[in-house]
DNA sequence: ACACTTAGTAAAATATATTTTACATTTAGA
DNA sequence: TCTAAATGTAAAATATATTTTACTAAGTGT
């Protein structure tokens, strides 16, 4: 599963630890989640696409192997 | 996490084996996700969204608790 | 150069999702 | 009514996500 995650974290210009602040994570999970260590939750995702005033789907896409 | 898999999938007219086939899960986990047992991932999220040609957040609704 | 914020990483523990197998119940059609 | 399909459920096993603690490295501004 493939993110934008850095893409939107810089036009808002927030750090990994401000986002995972605003969706009530830890700091590594955003940082595994934005580098591709694994997939979020439904709820997470949602989330964070939230935070960014997008739709899942413009932050998240999903892969053959999904 | 709410979800409107019981209303979309009675709009496509299919079982939740169907469903569960197209998106490569068990019907136990359709049915569970279905009931609310437990939230699904994204990746399972957006893939059940697909099926309905639906974005996820029209299938999916996030709650106060989550 | 120094201090500070940000990002990457890792191992162990915990929480949660998903599978498997199996059975019970409900629903719909012939 | 009989039968088959669809749904609900459950326990145990496995896979995956998330937390916690902690350390390293890289970038930024002064």
């Amino acid at each position: 599963m493939k993110n934008k995650i850095r893409i939107e974290r810089a036009i808002l210009n927030i750090s990994q630890a401000e986002l995972a602040d605003r969706v009530q994570v830890t700091r590594q999970t955003i940082n595994a989640i934005e580098l591709e260590k694994y997939a979020p939750s439904a709820v997470l995702a949602m989330k964070i696409a939230r935070v960014f005033g997008k739709k899942v789907e413009e932050v998240f896409e999903l892969e053959e192997g999904d």
